[in-house]
DNA sequence: ATTTGGTTTAACCATTTGGTCAAATTTAAA
DNA sequence: TTTAAATTTGACCAAATGGTTAAACCAAAT
């Protein structure tokens, strides 16, 4: 059945994805991957020739999460401070959704730098650039109308990125010197950063 | 002699930095790191008796050097405006002469999450809590004396580390999708950085 | 000159690992 | 029912990998 076949590859994205997030790609063994779904190594590489090809799928999966909603958010028409609230509040909950996939993202940023830029560019095709522009366009009119402090596009965006991300990245290291290693603190201190981050990012640069 | 002793343990520990440091725990062969060495692999084996052992100890080399700084900053006695401005000028010095360290930590977070935890405690010993609540105590002493506005601690801290860290650690997206990925451009866009986040977090949290 | 201790090497080894292949099984079509 | 095609499996393989060992080497002390 065709069903069949498409539970064998859902069977199989999800054991990847699992061992993959969590053990990158090096580290990561067709073996255990198979066993996780339930199925032999030889049909592992039935569906996907090898090692590399499956990771790339995976890799391709997790970043294509975050994409959409970036480009959503950025191309929209509000306002800078809404489109930061919108940003904020849902890439954190997407974040809480899926707290692996920006470890894995920085795994695979240094073994090999080239690939996800690919994979970006891939993505988000000829836009890139525009898109910077067009944020980089209402920023400046918004610094002439008055509403913001002159400001540099680039840091500003590092800056809001920074603050919502680095908090899922470093989890293990913040939760347990901050937090004693309190999984529930932890989690509640990341809904408080919704607010937080709004409204720390919003006083840096309004007038 | 002693020297030519110093000379090969050096040597190693060099070359298992480099690898590491790209490659991950998992990613690494021992005998890149010989190689690179320029010794023979039995005596990387002589030297330290596992690949574990040897990790161990670059990870724990990688660590210490970004301790004693933070501990000096935030032990000192100066106001709150002057440690920050102390720990982002040290940090973005020290991670853009150490730029693999962010990411090579990171990695192994998601490996084996207790680990670093382990090495921190060991390095940070009892002072970890005081440390926290000295700088919490000290917040809150500047707020009461209307310095700075009410102001969570832990988010604070998180902000700051966040601001700093991250655009080394995601450093191939950014300089790849907002810098054509262009090294110089990066570089002095992490010089920039010192002051910019200094203002930005000032400005969020000055009255 | 000989012994002694640490250092370095080459040759090996057992295990793991990604990957293959031919046969068996299942599914869908004729 | 037969046939053809796709799916699944178990047995197997070559290469890579971390690690061992016994012997060679070498500097310094006796």
């Amino acid at each position: 059945m065709d069903n069949q076949q498409k539970d064998t590859e859902i069977k199989i994205l999800d054991a990847a994805k699992e061992v993959f997030q969590q053990k990158g790609m090096t580290g990561a063994r067709m073996q255990e991957i198979a066993d996780k779904a339930g199925i032999n190594k030889s049909l592992l590489h039935y569906y996907y020739r090898s090692k590399e090809k499956l990771f790339e799928k995976v890799f391709n999966m997790a970043v294509s999460i975050f994409i959409p909603k970036m480009l959503e958010i950025m191309l929209s028409e509000k306002p800078l401070f809404e489109k930061l609230e919108f940003f904020i509040n849902n890439y954190i909950d997407l974040l809480t959704k899926h707290p692996y996939i920006p470890g894995f993202v920085i795994n695979e940023l240094n073994r090999n730098p080239q690939f996800l830029l690919n994979i970006f560019e891939k993505n988000v095709q000829i836009k890139e650039k525009k898109l910077f522009e067009r944020v980089d366009v209402q920023i400046q009119e918004e610094v002439k109308k008055g509403i913001l402090n002159p400001i540099d596009t680039r840091h500003l965006i590092t800056n809001v990125i920074a603050l919502v991300v680095f908090p899922m990245v470093a989890r293990p290291i913040i939760q347990g010197v901050m937090f004693e290693n309190d999984k529930k603190q932890y989690d509640s201190f990341l809904k408080e950063r919704k607010a937080f981050v709004l409204s720390f990012v919003i006083n840096s640069i309004k007038v």
